[in-house]
DNA sequence: GTTAGCACTCTCGCCCCTTGAGTGCTAAGC
DNA sequence: GCTTAGCACTCAAGGGGCGAGAGTGCTAAC
C-alpha cells in the first residue's frame, strides 16, 4: 500500500489510542500527541483519506475515526513495534508456566485457563495429534477368571489401558500366546493398516481366544483414533463481559453462544505453519467471529505433535502485547512438552 | 403453616402464571382463571394479606404480585403437583440417556450437556467417589531399560497406568520380585494405611529397586486420592442468557463469573441424602446464588460411589417439571452406572 | 500545503408528558 | 360480615422535544 509517512504515522495514534480508550478518536486528541506539530484541521484531511483508503471508519458522521479490520490488519503488518515483554511480566509467564508434570491433556486445560487470565480474554487451546500413530506395545494382564486389562502404549509414549469382561475362560498360557501374538501382529501398524484380512490371519491363530484379542485390537484402534484427533479446551468465556464492546447483551450472546458449542471450537483458526497467528474481524470464516479477533500461538511438541493456543477478543485489543505474550508462553510450552524436555517429575 | 384454602388456590395461580409469564401476576388474570368465582376486589384483599405473610412480593407500588422465595418455598412443599411426565418427554430423556459406554467422567460431562440441552438451564454434575479406595491389584511392565509401565487396579475396578522413567537397570526377575512384593504388601489399603513405616519396611526387602517401588507406590496413592474427590463439570452456561431475569448483564455477569470459576463449583449445592433437592433464592449458602435457585438430583451407582446432576436458574422456574425431569435423568443413569449394571458393550 | 473559522450533523442525556396497568380504600349489596 | 363495584392514586415505561457537546467538512486566508 502506497501511503505517506505522515498517514501511517496518523493511523498508529489512531490505533493506539483507541486501543487504549475504546472511544472514537479525534483530530484534536491526536494533534495534541507529541511528535506530531500538525493542527487538527490538517489531521481531518489526513483522516479523511485514510477512511477512503479503507482504514478508519466513522460511525456516524460527528463521531471520532475508529480503524476498520483492514486498518488493524495494516497496522498489525508494518505498523506495530512488537511488543517487549517486560521483566515483571516475563516472571508472571514463567510463573504460570511452572505447570505440574501431568497428562498432556491436563497440561493444555491449565495452559488455557493461565493464558485467559494473563490476557483477560477467552483462550483455547488445541492438542492437535500426530497423523500416523501406531502401537509399540500391547500388555494383556488376567486379573481373575473372564476379567482382563488390556494396555497399550504407543509410538507416541502414551499408555492406555482397559478393563475387559467377557464369558471366556482362558489359561495363562493361552493369555501369554495372545500377548505375543499380538505383540508380533499388531505393533508398528497405525489404524488403517489393521486390515479385515489381518484380522482373519489372527483368527485361524487364535481361535479360543479370539474374542478376547478382537477386543484389544480395537481398543488400539480406538487409542491410536484418539491421539490422532483434535482435543480443544475453552477457558475464561466470561472475560469477554469484561470489555466494553461487549457491555451490550444482543452483541454478545451470540458470541457466548457461538463459543460454548463444544464443535464450534473446531471450526476456530487452527494455523499449522507460523509461530503467532492474527486473524481480525473478517478474516475469521466463522460467521459468529466478524467481529472478533483471534491471535493464536502454535508450537513444536515433539512426536510430530502440534499444540496451539489462541485467544478469541474484539478486534480492537493490543495485538502487540498480546501476540508477544502468546509467542512467549507458547515458545514455554514447547520447551515444557517438546523433543527435548525433561522426563516428566514425580 | 395456616392458611385458607382458598388462599392456598389464589397462591398457587399466582406462582403457576408468573412462572408462565415472567410478568407480575394482578388480581383480574387470577380472577379470569377458571374454578375461582371470586371477584377482582376480594382477590386483591387475599393477595394483601399473603404479602403480608411475606409469601408474595410487589415489584412497586402499581404492579401485580410475584412471589417471594418463602412463597416458592411453600409452593414446593404443599401446593405443587409432581409433574407427570409426557410419553414424549420420557421419550427424549430415554433418546439421551442412549449414552455411549465411556469412561465415567465422559458419561457424566455427557449427561451434563444433555440435561442442561433438555431443560435450557446450565447444568452441573458432579461424580462423588468414595471414600475409602484400596489397591487391588499392581502390575508392572518393563518397556525397555529403564523404562516401565505400573498398572494399578482399584477395587472399584477403576484401572490406570503410568509410564516411568528412571535411571536403574533391573532384570525380569527383579522386576517379577518387585510385582510380588506390590501385591503382597500394598493392596487392600487405604492411602493412608501406606505409612512411612511401611515403606521403610520394604525398601529392607527391595533395596535395588526401591526407586521404581516407590514410584508405583506414590502413583497408587495419587489414583486413590483421585478416586476420592469430586469431579465436577459445568454445561450450558450461556443459556442463563436465554431467560428473561438475565437480560440485564448487570444481573448475569456476577452470576457468569461466578459459575465459570473451577473451584466455585464446588460450593453448589451438594446434598448427600433424598433424591431430588431444590434450594429456593437465599437457601443457597453461595452469595452468587441469591436469586438463582437450585434443583439437584444424586444418584447410586454402587461401590459406596454417587453422583449428583443439577440445574442452575433463576427462581421463576417450573420446579415441578425440572423436578421429575431430574429424577428420571437420574435414575436412568443409576441403572445405567449402578450396581446392578451390564459390563460395557464394545 | 497548512490552518483558522464556522456552519452543520449527530449522539446522548435530560425532562416532561401521557398511557396503562394495578392497587387500596370506601361504601353499598347480599 | 364477607363480597363487590367504583374511584382516586401510584408508578413504570415509552415517546417527543430540547440543549449540550464533540467532531466533522468546507471555505478562505496565510
Amino acid at each position: 500500500m502506497d501511503i505517506s509517512e505522515r498517514k501511517k504515522r496518523i493511523l498508529r495514534a489512531v490505533i493506539e489510542d483507541y486501543i487504549a480508550t475504546a472511544e472514537p478518536v479525534g483530530s484534536k486528541t491526536i494533534a495534541k500527541h507529541a511528535g506530531l506539530d500538525i493542527s487538527p484541521a490538517t489531521i481531518r484531511n489526513e483522516m479523511a483519506d485514510l477512511e477512503a483508503m479503507g482504514l478508519l471508519e466513522q460511525p456516524h458522521t460527528s463521531a471520532g475515526r475508529v480503524p476498520s479490520p483492514g486498518g488493524y490488519r495494516f497496522y498489525v503488518n508494518e505498523l506495530m513495534e512488537w511488543h517487549r515483554l517486560s521483566i515483571q511480566e516475563t516472571e508472571r509467564l514463567n510463573a504460570a508456566l511452572h505447570l505440574k508434570a501431568q497428562e498432556l491433556d491436563r497440561v493444555i486445560t491449565e495452559a488455557s485457563r493461565v493464558i485467559s487470565q494473563l490476557t483477560k480474554y477467552p483462550s483455547y487451546a488445541i492438542s492437535a495429534g500426530p497423523s500416523h500413530v501406531t502401537i509399540r506395545r500391547f500388555d494383556l494382564l488376567m486379573v481373575e477368571r473372564q476379567t482382563f486389562i488390556v494396555v497399550v502404549m504407543t509410538d507416541t509414549n502414551l499408555v492406555r489401558n482397559k478393563l475387559l469382561r467377557l464369558p471366556a475362560d482362558l489359561s495363562e498360557t493361552q493369555i501369554q500366546l495372545l500377548n505375543r501374538l499380538l505383540n508380533a501382529s499388531f505393533t508398528g501398524l497405525t489404524s488403517e493398516e489393521i486390515t479385515p484380512e489381518l484380522m482373519n490371519m489372527a483368527k485361524q491363530t487364535a481361535e479360543d481366544a479370539y474374542a478376547l484379542l478382537a477386543m484389544a485390537v480395537s481398543f488400539a484402534i480406538e487409542v491410536m483414533k484418539e491421539q490422532g484427533t483434535y482435543d480443544v479446551h475453552l477457558s475464561g468465556l466470561t472475560r469477554l463481559l469484561e470489555h466494553p464492546e461487549y457491555r451490550d447483551l444482543e452483541r454478545v450472546q451470540p458470541l457466548l453462544s457461538y463459543l460454548s458449542e463444544e464443535k464450534a471450537l473446531s471450526t476456530l483458526p487452527m494455523p499449522d505453519d507460523s509461530q503467532v497467528k492474527i486473524y481480525i474481524g473478517p478474516e475469521n470464516v466463522a460467521g459468529a467471529l466478524q467481529d472478533t479477533s483471534v491471535v493464536v500461538a502454535s508450537y513444536d511438541i515433539g512426536d510430530h505433535m502440534r499444540g496451539l493456543i489462541g485467544i478469541v477478543g474484539p478486534t480492537r485489543m493490543d495485538y502487540a502485547k498480546i501476540a508477544a505474550r502468546l509467542y512467549y508462553f507458547a515458545d514455554g510450552l514447547a520447551k515444557f512438552l517438546g523433543p527435548g524436555a525433561p522426563p516428566p517429575e514425580h
